[in-house]
DNA sequence: TTGAAAGCGCTAACAA
DNA sequence: TTGTTAGCGCTTTCAA
């Protein structure tokens, strides 16, 4: 059984030299005799030396550990942001370490050297309150809400500006003249969706598509959401309390669909919040018998992975999280190591053709849904 | 601009005590004076003071970090796993840390205090190379293929025996009696419900289903998703290349769906590898016309939170990787910090019902379908 | 070309 | 009850 931690000390006595020696030569720096520097070498391997990193971090006042701070691990898009993350990281020699809980107060026990923040929202919560006295490098990914925090942040830009602009103009490329929005709630996040949505459909048709709104307060849809799982997941949610913590968008796309057809809403065509969302949204429409995209045409936000499982496959608006995450991890790493950066990054977006969107020619559709009532 | 980091250092100077009374004070720990105390915590507020992460840990010998070591984040069974594991860590002080991308030579690298091995192939591997000199704690799940470990690794079991009990006659007990299986291919992680289904249904039926096997070749397998992917998600495959890369279940389901109609296998249900293989063999069938669960029974295994997006909802085994995960970090963690453990832990696992299963009465569904033909 | 020594932020044994 | 000191594993300056 071996001594638990070989350190430099250990080779240094091993191979009769001191410690900077050994420090030298495993770190390629300084002077150090070639025989010596080879002896070193190989004693260190024999003895199955590592340097120890906590005792690295320590000295070099780096832990190369970058900290991810989201809320829902369980959300396809931030799962993707955090593998493009890490593609970078790697490269770059870091490390992200997730905090998965929205817990501010475990920040500072942390050993990290920068952090990326998932939303401007979060960020501006954060910068006014334990960033107040921590001056660490932070990123954030930016959905082009209001909110206030110094320039001296970075931001990595998905422009909901864009995200309409793409998604009412290639919709009214195919015909379609009356576009809903679908959205989990009527506040927070989902404010700079709406507000686009709604100067967009303006801009593009002249009148304002208010009425296209569908949406849930947040206590209706809680109601909503329990009576579904009383129903439908009795059994997995007496066993699988947690999974009811997540953000479930799939069900809040199901429940959204019934609105949407209680209200007997208008529209040729529905954008949703997000993929998954939008996912049940078609799910749910199916289940009732209305086929998509014949009847309705779904788009969705976001290009996250879950698209893979959709049937008929999601006609979405890219904004390409992997993309995103790598950018957020890029700019921080830059940061941290004290390069120039950029304050603002743009990560591009694209429409995906999928299926779920269809071509119309003249009137809108929702007239022979109507009529077929 | 206040200085960089606020050592127990500086609040001592400015307190105009020693650093030792500073540290007593703020560790609780030995004798201080109640009035310095006070002073003391005063000023270290004062002044923004936080212990230094990093410090703590070379001190201690000790990071308050944990490893887990999986490949595929994206696979919802890891993240419930990593869900569980991280609700456990935060209670007992510690942090998980993910390496998603199998690299055994980062570990020495990384700032941990023990790993939790995503399955007992991997811990085999680990063991046989970098653990041989890195005596780190080690924990694994098991799910019952044979390796070679030494018995001091604890591990946390999900034995597909059992799952295949369970599995082999819930489906007997609504009437099924030609069982099939789908797996994803016919070697590594596979072997274990391979052999255990082969057993059970032997066990049970009294004869071999062994032709009811539904699996490819690695070889057979790619070629299809490759053709599936030019055929489907040409888009998708161009844009976003890093989706390629983690393992879709959901397409070997779709791919497994097709194998079994083309080999026109005699089964009324369908065992599934994973839930989310599952989700694709329904999906599949269900483009095809074949309706879950009337023409064709399928029960999942896992019970994953994908499985909330299955409509019909997918009946499945659940052997509750929240649940793995947790006790996972449970046994790491006493093991780290010197308590008793238990060298074998087994979470439970239960059937879900589902939508997916259906009850048949005499004959065998099968011969209904070979007879539509 | 080498080694001694100070120091990264903290703890703990020991002496005062 | 307090302060001094050595040390966790490493780097780096400086004198030899």
């Amino acid at each position: 059984m071996e001594k638990q931690t070989v350190t430099r000390k250990d080779v240094a006595q091993k191979a009769g030299v001191s410690v900077s020696v050994v420090s030298r030569t495993l770190n390629n720096s300084g002077y150090v005799q070639a025989d010596k520097k080879k002896r070193v070498i190989e004693i260190a391997e024999e003895m199955g030396y590592f340097p120890h990193p906590v005792a690295m971090s320590l000295q070099k006042r780096r832990t190369r550990q970058l900290l991810f701070f989201c809320k829902d691990l369980m959300n396809s898009y931030n799962i993707q942001m955090y593998q493009g993350m890490t593609r970078i990281a790697r490269e770059r020699g870091y490390m992200v370490v997730l905090n998965g809980n929205m817990e501010f107060s475990t920040i500072r026990e942390t050993m990290v050297d920068g952090i990326i923040m998932p939303n401007e929202i979060v960020t501006e919560y954060y910068l006014h309150t334990i960033g107040k006295n921590y001056h660490l490098p932070v990123v954030t990914t930016f959905y082009g809400n209001p909110v206030y925090f110094p320039k001296s942040v970075p931001i990595v830009e998905s422009d909901m500006h864009q995200v309409m602009a793409l998604a009412v103009n290639g919709l009214r490329k195919k015909g379609h003249k009356k576009i809903a929005l679908a959205v989990p709630y009527d506040y927070d996040t989902s404010d700079a969706r709406i507000a686009q949505w709604r100067s967009m459909t303006e801009e593009v048709f002249g009148k304002r598509q208010i009425d296209f709104l569908i949406s849930c307060s947040r206590k209706s849809l809680q109601k909503e959401q329990e009576l579904l799982e009383m129903l439908n997941q009795s059994e997995s949610s007496a066993d699988e309390p947690d999974l009811l913590r997540r953000e479930n968008f799939f069900v809040k796309g199901e429940i959204l669909a019934r609105v949407f057809l209680k209200k007997n809403i208008d529209a040729t065509a529905v954008v949703c919040f997000n993929d998954e969302l939008a996912a049940g949204f078609c799910s749910e429409l199916r289940r009732l018998g209305i086929v998509v995209p014949e009847k309705i045409s779904v788009m969705g936000i976001d290009g996250s992975y879950i698209r893979q499982i959709t049937r008929p496959l999601l006609s979405t608006i890219s904004i390409y999280p992997e993309q995103q995450g790598e950018k957020c991890a890029e700019v921080l790493i830059d940061l941290i190591e004290g390069r120039r950066i950029h304050y603002v990054t743009r990560v591009p977006m694209k429409i995906l053709e999928g299926e779920t969107v269809k071509e119309i020619s003249g009137g809108s559709l929702c007239q022979k849904r109507k009529s077929r009532k």
